[in-house]
DNA sequence: GAGTAACACGAGGTAATACCAGTTGGCCGC
DNA sequence: GCGGCCAACTGGTATTACCTCGTGTTACTC
């Protein structure tokens, strides 16, 4: 009996799908939930009949695209928190075809703007909430940059279950967390916190009011700003780097971090 | 309160991400290109200096990312065509998380538009004339499904190409390509594609005339028709698949992602 | 001589096994 | 009772052998 559910041209193994397989239908089942841990390696090949190596391969399969996470002496686990594909996915596949850091942006703030409209239109009271608080604790937080950041995430987290459609959340989750990747290192300063924090005002604002047109622009208002300051960092890294390697204003066409 | 921000200890193993980042080396140094065969694992193997099952590892990691492929007998190949996370990724995620069929076209209505809006502001004559052709060749196969698909299927691909985003481009490749799995089998008539032809047509004209606003509604219009053709066609497999099961429960869970 | 069938070699796929390296938690000694 | 140590888990890596599939070559047939 062949479930083959996937067969296509993608070339991976037929013992690999079937380990994803299992797990697909261990979770659709319910028998695990996010957050759980997997029987362990060798009790789980014994019990699909295969080897250990080959579970291993679709294991690895599964965590490479973030549906799994393993942790060396503890065991395999469930990805919990929203669904995003692996981060480092954009990367390599960005290296490959050699995307730009302004397409990053780009792409993210194209996602963001549309995920602000879809939530303008259908976010529910709890969730204007939540926006709210988060609002509130970001303005809170204006001297502590590191709980800043961590409200900011929330804020556009919040945001993307506003809108009601998870791929599109799954998607710019990816992209950021490929983005934030250079950040986190370098601090803002209050003054643009503050300019921040009254951005993501507006765009709660504008949620709130079920203005899909206003919460897109506003949202794209925001993200522009981010960037810029963003692609500053970047190119200050760059010239700390390479120490020379290249003069001023080098052509951005090969800005993928590359060590 | 939890600190939540993820950690994004993402846990792949030091070797696999050598692997990785080796051949991601070998493709920005421009020793091997899209659709070039690497060597053999056991040769790789030795060049790095790892054994050949955790070159497997880091291997089975790329193509289940869509960057690399391997065929039994053959060898290993760089992925080629446009860039494109691996098909099964989103499938996979999406049985994970619960993704619903129109929220996959919702995705992909959102992308696409801002991707023809882009397209309209940037595209070069070359791919406005790319474009007519591909409108030419539509109407020559309003008979043959089969070659209008390929064409459809391309002029989607070059407006990707004239927005200038690659990033976008792929997550458009990576939706597009796990909707048309469910597809090509059941075959439009010569109305549906007749109709269908001259909304790509409306597009390629807002796009020739750079007017952005104008392709973004058109194109969010064509694919919504699409898109409720495809939801016919899906629920009559679900009810020839599962043949009484459960008539007229398709969304079980509603959209909900977070525990 | 042209076409085709069989073969051999090289490639990835799977398996079995041993051992390395972190995690965890319970046990023992102070 | 408390703290540190050790043992039994866990996943990670290495080694080896063998299977299966592609592909190019060779040899046989017509």
């Amino acid at each position: 009996m062949k479930k083959a559910v996937d067969d296509e041209a993608t070339g991976h193994s037929q013992l690999t799908m079937q380990v994803v397989e299992h797990v697909r239908s261990l979770i659709a089942k319910g028998e695990v939930h996010p957050g759980d841990r997997l029987p362990p390696e060798r009790e789980l090949a014994r019990k699909l009949k295969i080897s250990r190596s080959s579970l291993r391969a679709g294991i690895g399969f599964l965590s490479a695209m973030g549906v799994l996470k393993s942790r060396h002496g503890a065991g395999t686990f469930v990805s919990s928190g929203p669904p995003a594909l692996d981060s480092s996915s954009l990367s390599v596949l960005g290296a490959l075809h050699g995307f730009l850091p302004w397409q990053m942006f780009e792409a993210r703030i194209v996602l963001e703007a549309s995920i602000a409209a879809l939530a303008a239109e259908r976010a529910t009271d709890e969730h204007i909430a939540e926006l709210a608080e988060e609002v509130a604790e970001m303005y809170a937080a204006l001297a502590d940059p590191r709980e800043y950041l961590i409200h900011d995430v929330r804020f556009h987290r919040t945001i993307a279950r506003a809108s009601g459609n998870p791929i599109l959340g799954a998607l710019m989750e990816t992209i950021t967390a490929d983005l934030y990747r250079h950040r986190s290192k370098t601090v803002q300063n209050t003054q643009d916190l503050k300019e921040s924090a009254e951005m993501h005002r507006e765009i709660y604002r504008a949620i709130r009011s079920h203005n899909p047109t206003q919460a897109r622009l506003t949202m794209e208002q925001h993200l522009k700003l981010a960037s810029d300051a963003q692609k500053l960092e970047l190119d200050q890294e760059d010239v700390t780097h390479s120490a020379g390697a290249v003069p001023e204003k080098s052509a951005p066409t090969s800005h993928q971090q590359n060590p």
